[in-house]
DNA sequence: TGTGTAAGTGTAAAAACTACATTAATAAAT
DNA sequence: ATTTATTAATGTAGTTTTTACACTTACACA
């Protein structure tokens, strides 16, 4: 029995997250100073090596949680990317993925300590290497997956208004979006929960808040869904 | 300036490509026999290893041609697939890509030479490794690609007849479509260029061949459209 | 008590989608 | 020459989905 492939070469492998996020400002992503050469000091995606008894799913989950604190959190594979001299140090391919995560629940103190910032997506940075690609093709994804699954959910607090839900999909899809028409197609999945207790930050008359509904989403759609918005 | 990352951990990056064909039969893949250890002599993907100095794209043309001697095949990146031992040689880490081509036109003997064969999609042997649940998510892509990009016609000869064209999208969704329907959303696109040629294999009437209209498609597609079939 | 602000709600017109059956063209058989 | 068998080609009415659009409600605060 082989115990190894001889011939073939053997390359580093890099993962780089797309952390999107999203406050009343709109959508943003996260971003670090990069502390080491090369680029020291420039804006980064967080990213870091896969170890070697590791796959890479749990690279993505590690490399999140160094930075920000963070655990269960919606990641996703999104890409290889292998241009040989994307990183200018030494050939290395990086596997992109994106995580959603609701802005308020993250660790403020972590990400301070690691230097790390939101920016709005339309407002970002110049980044190292081929990460502002990487950024776009997951805008691309990201949009996709909102519009099959319900994950938008994952960057919005636990109880939310209709107009929190609606501005998020109006910053995803980068158009506006009729009021009474989106909340009628999302009332339409049945995946919510109207809860009795109101937010009265916005207004005098206060608006009723939701939750997301594990249960019935599970129940109700176990096949992807499409949301025409 | 460094010249490397020195504490990471080096791996081994595999390609396999998962290829789809489209005869009167239905739709297939092709697999090989792998002739070398371990599982030497079971069906596998077309696979290879990256190499130092090549991009991933390169890798997945490059190890196409060597099996099938065909060249500017349509292939798209897939997914990384990263389990510890999904290689109980080495650990590996294996990028799929998918590449749609049209049976009439591969090279039968090279694909004899490499004990090559093309397996009906719905009645493929096992694979090795991962294999199998590779060409599964290769499936669902495809799926998702045909809805939005014209790619289908990748998997047609050059001209090709509407009842080729619907029993492909047949076969790729794996559901039964109504001729008179499909064929007027099929026209809408306004992508095909109908012949004043008939294929007269299929009918004593004789049906019309069409075109993929590249031009067309460029000129009014640069977006892409849904095609709910 | 009044005022300003965002929340909440319904409908009619347009567009898209679905289901469905007859006629046309031709080669082969007689 | 006529009949037969076979697949190709074609249109519409009913239904569903999507779109566009404006007024009333609730309440805090002045």
């Amino acid at each position: 029995m082989l115990n190894s492939y001889s011939s073939a070469d053997k390359v580093l492998l890099a993962v780089d997250c797309i952390i999107f996020g999203f406050d009343s400002e709109g959508l943003k992503i996260l971003l670090i100073k990069r502390d080491f050469e090369p680029e020291k000091g420039k804006w980064s995606l967080i990213g870091g090596f896969l170890k070697r008894d590791e796959i890479l799913d749990d690279a993505a989950i590690r490399i999140l949680n160094t930075y920000t604190g963070l655990n269960d959190i919606y990641m996703e594979q999104l890409y290889a990317y292998s241009e040989i001299d994307r990183d200018p140090v030494e050939r290395t391919i990086s596997v992109s993925y994106f995580a959603l995560i609701n802005i308020e629940n993250h660790n403020a103190e972590l990400i301070k300590n690691y230097h790390a910032e939101w920016f709005p997506i339309n407002d970002a940075p110049h980044l190292i290497f081929d990460h502002n690609e990487m950024v776009q093709n997951a805008i691309k994804r990201l949009r996709y997956k909102t519009s099959i699954k319900p994950i938008g959910f994952e960057l919005l607090p636990e109880k939310f208004t209709m107009r929190q839900l609606l501005e998020l999909y109006e910053a995803i899809l980068s158009k506006e979006l009729d009021k009474r028409n989106f909340i009628s197609k999302i009332n339409s999945l049945e995946i919510l929960n109207k809860l009795d207790e109101k937010d009265m930050q916005s207004s005098r008359k206060g608006s009723y808040l939701y939750t997301f509904n594990k249960e019935k989403y599970e129940e109700k759609l176990l096949n992807d869904f499409v949301l025409n918005l």
